[in-house]
This record gives C-alpha cells, sequence and structure tokens, in this order.
DNA sequence: TCGGATTACGTGCACCGTAATGATC
DNA sequence: GATCATTACGGTGCACGTAATCCGA
C-alpha cells in the first residue's frame, strides 16, 4: 500500500511541473522530494517518469497515477469531514420548532438534561421539520400536533397563550382580555420571526399591519418607547421583563392558545428517555398520544 | 491528511476486535498498534475509542471511519490496479484479427518493429473487433475491408490464398486448381479456429463435411497419414512444411482469395507511423483507401 | 551562468520492540 | 492467573536537510 503523502506530493509535483516548486509549495527540500517519487515508482513497481539530465516529467503511468491519487485523496477528505461531522452531531442536540416560545422554555432545560452536549435551535415549517427530523438534521422537532407518521414519537410539551402589548393611553388598555376581531386593522410592531404564530394572526387579523423587525436591539428600544402594540405571550413574559408604561392584555379567542409536541424518531426514543420523563413529569399528561 | 498504514490498522483493528489480535495479524507489536489507534484519534481530532482500562472498542465515530477507511483503501488498490494495467497495455500490442493467416505473417514483423513490446494476439469477428479497438483493448485490428468509420485508420496488409491438401491417391490429385464446386461434399478435417474461413468455405461448400479439431499434436499426426481432404492458405505454406505423399492444390474461385486491411485508431495512427510505413514497403499499394 | 535534478553525507527523531505496569474477568 | 491495553525505555533505521555535483538551456 502507498502512504498518503506520498500520494500528495505526487498531486503537487504534477500541479507544479518541478521538483523544486513543488517542494517549495509542500514545505520541503528538493533532494526529499526526490527520493519519495522514487519511491512511489518503487510502490506502484512502474515507471512514472520520464527522466532526463536536469529535468522530471511524469510519463503516461504518471500521469494516471496523479489523477487517481488526486481522487483518492479527495476520498479521504471526505472521509476525515464525514467523521468530523458525525461526531459534531454527537455532541449537538439539534432541536426545531415551528415556534420560538417552546424553544425559549426547553432548551436550558435541554442543556442542564445534557450537560454534555451543545443545543442547537432553529425555526422552521413543519414541512420541512418532518424530513430534516428523518435525516438527522434535527433530533427533536416542536409541532403543533401529533404528525401521522409512525416512526415518530411525540409527547405534549406546554401550551402558548397571545398577548397584546398596548400603551397605557391606547383605548383598550383598561380591558381584561380582547379578541381578534377588536384588534383587526391595528399597527403591530414585531420583533423577529415567530414561526406559526405569523399565520394565526394573519388569518385572525387579516387587516392588521404587522411592521416585522429584525431583532435588533435600536430597534427594540425605539418599540419599548413607541405607541404601536406589539405581540407577548405567556412564554415570553415568562422570560423577559415587562416593559413600564405598558399594559399586557390576553386575547380571548380560542387559537390564541397553541398546544405543543415534541417529537423525536421512535428508534431514538430511548436516546431521549430521560428527556421525555423530564417533559411528562412537567407537563402532566391532558391527552397524550403515545 | 491520514497515512494509509494507519487506515490499514484501523481496519484491522475493526476486523479482529482487540489489539493484540489485529497486531499478530499486521504483524507488529501491541503497543505499536496502541500508538498508532492514538495518533489516528490525533489525526482525525476527534474520539474514536471508548477506552476501559484493558479494552479498546469503536465508537460511533470509529466505526464510520473504518468503515470509510475500508472504502478508501479500497479506491488506493484500484488506482494501484489501474495504473499497473496501463503500464502493462504500454508495453504490449494487442492485435485482433478476423482470421490467422496475416497473423502468423504480421506478429514476427510487429515484434521487431516493437522490441521493447510483447505482442499479443487474438482471433475475433469483425463486429467484435471495431468496438474493442475503440476501447483499446487493440491497438490494431486485421480485417478484410476498410471499414465505414472515420476514427480508424487502414493500410492492406496483404492477400490470402486458400488450398486444398489432398492424398496424392486422391483422384483430383493431378489437377492445376480446382473449384468449391468441384469439392462440395467432400470430408475435410481442419485444425483450430481459422476466422473468416468458416464462413466462406460454408457459402461456397454448403455440403462439405468438415471436422474442427482442437490444435493437438496428436490429431496433427493423425491428420497426416489420413486420406481426409485439409486445408491450406499461401499463407501457411510459407510457414510451415509440406506434408509428404499430399498435394496442394489452389481453389480457382475468386472468393478463395482475400485481401486484408491492418488498421488502427486514427489518433494512434503517429504511434505506429513506422508499423504502417513498414506495411507499405512489403505490401505496395493496389488500392489504398487512406 | 542559472535552474533543476540527483548524489553524498551526517544527524535527529520517530517509530519500533521488549519489558514493566495496570486493570478486569 | 490469564488476557488485554497502556506506559516506560532504550535502540535503530529512515527520512530529512545541507552541501556538493551534474547537466542542459
Amino acid at each position: 500500500m502507498i502512504e498518503t503523502s506520498l500520494l500528495e506530493q505526487l498531486v503537487a509535483f504534477h500541479d507544479y511541473k518541478t521538483l523544486s516548486a513543488a517542494a517549495e509549495h509542500l514545505m520541503t527540500s528538493q533532494p526529499a522530494l526526490s527520493r519519495s517519487m522514487r519511491k512511489l515508482e518503487e510502490d506502484f513497481g512502474v515507471p512514472l517518469f520520464e527522466r532526463s539530465r536536469n529535468r522530471l516529467l511524469l510519463n503516461e503511468n504518471g500521469i494516471l497515477a496523479a489523477e487517481c491519487a488526486r481522487q483518492v485523496l479527495h476520498e479521504q477528505e471526505t472521509m476525515i469531514a464525514r467523521v468530523r461531522a458525525l461526531d459534531r452531531s454527537r455532541r449537538t442536540i439539534a432541536i426545531g420548532s415551528v415556534a420560538p416560545g417552546p424553544l425559549t422554555d426547553l432548551s436550558p432545560l435541554l442543556s442542564s438534561e445534557y450537560e454534555d452536549r451543545t443545543v442547537s435551535t432553529e425555526l422552521r415549517t413543519k414541512e420541512e421539520l418532518i424530513p430534516m427530523l428523518k435525516q438527522g438534521i434535527f433530533q427533536l422537532i416542536i409541532l403543533r400536533e401529533v404528525p401521522a407518521d409512525d416512526e415518530i414519537y411525540a409527547s405534549p410539551c406546554g401550551s402558548e397563550h397571545l398577548y397584546v402589548s398596548l400603551p397605557e393611553s391606547h383605548s383598550l388598555a383598561f380591558r381584561k382580555s380582547v379578541t381578534f376581531a377588536e384588534m383587526d386593522g391595528t399597527e403591530f410592531l414585531q420583533i423577529s420571526n415567530v414561526g406559526i404564530w405569523e399565520d394565526i394572526k394573519k388569518a385572525a387579523m387579516p387587516h392588521a399591519r404587522i411592521y416585522l423587525q429584525k431583532d435588533n436591539s435600536a430597534i427594540k428600544a425605539i418599540a419599548a418607547v413607541s405607541s404601536m402594540a406589539t405581540f407577548k405571550t405567556d412564554i415570553s413574559l415568562r422570560h423577559y421583563a415587562p416593559e413600564p408604561g405598558r399594559v399586557i392584555i390576553p386575547f380571548s379567542d380560542e387559537s390564541a392558545v397553541v398546544h405543543f409536541w415534541c417529537c423525536c424518531l421512535k428508534k431514538d426514543e430511548r436516546k431521549f428517555r430521560g428527556w421525555f420523563k423530564t417533559l411528562e413529569t412537567k407537563y402532566p399528561d391532558r391527552n397524550r398520544h403515545d
């Protein structure tokens, strides 16, 4: 068998045409490279070069060998990349969700459940999440429902209730609750992407004007002092400090409450035994489906 | 990059399950292998093993690495085989022909033209020869005609005339020539495969009984003393001694004479410049087509 | 004379094997 | 006690770099 370093040197010689240029590029000496090429020829067992006194050229065999060597080296790199990628994936839990709320609640929990692994989160549509779960891109996904898929295990993981944040001066600021119908036509400022809430709001308040802003602290500050309505949820309220001079009012509509399910592949259920136990404790079954 | 020897050792460990067994198989020492596996881990940059105090196991990464390594090693072997095959092919000239006659004449000529290469010959049908020429399995082929193919160069390389060999006692033994019609229905003994002559004989003498024999010296001896007719050609007569007690009579039919063309790929024409010059000298043009 | 390959030569270190140690069954 | 991996240690070979040589443009 032929050592990888020799193949690299062959490829370098093929690319740089002279031993000296290749040697420089490889940060080695010309004689070392010259010897390597001899050894390579020895290992292949066939002549690879045409030698004149001060010129070394690849012959037909050598050209083929260099081309194949490049291929083999590429295969090796692929191998290394694959192993490293596997290792990385073994050290992280990737969780995808249709909404940011449950991630806010669950990712710290996940981190403490699996202390040696890092948790990465991503927002996606349900249509994207299921195939990505199957491909192993995500180990866990959070949906609004139990998917009709017998490869997938699901467990309830809480709910989220939509609120509106209004300046105290707003005409509805005194209310205990509001309806989507009452708020339809209002202008909202919204920070960042909110997944499925987008669709719910669009459906329930077709005339609302929602200004989506990137999650940028400057904009955030502006929103804090502006008189525009913004959205909150029970989850976000638990995690972030209330803004002074504003009142928080729940939407009373049924569609303002969403229940979530945390899913994994059935084949991975054992791996996440501990995690699902935690979920069951934290979110005692309303209507489990598993 | 990772040295090939380390990958081989990894694969051996994967196969043999313990360092000691793998070390024995690799004809090296246990400590050496232990160190190699550490180095391999270092090179991959990720853990490949689960180590207990006196047990070494591949982890998930390691298993993937071993599987990929096996693949890479296989690629390497393929590379080596390809280069060696190319070298071999560069050292031999493979010539295919529709008939054995021209090979008898030409292969010694080829050998002396290309002293450093070995000549290998094969009998095939025209339908097989042309694709095999294009695939590089043959560098030269001999056909009865100029192929209608603009990738192929052709040059005349002589002709062959069919004769019959009869015992002196035969009723036609006194003739200066015979016709296929006169010989139709005769029993012939024929040594070995003769390519296109087969078809010519079958077409011209549909009632002849030709007993094909393997090229076996015992049978040859029998043929020499038997009274059965056999075939000869001007080429075979030039190369092999006449058989005593027999007369050699040419077929006078037009189809008993065949002209041959030596062909190569146009792209190889330059490589065979010298050879075709030799042919042109030996077989001055009757009706060249190139 | 310069650029490039090879040969000559001395050196260092990387790897090897033996032996010892540690650990588990 | 047997088996297996790892650590320790001393020795050797091999591959390296420098320098010298040779050759061709």
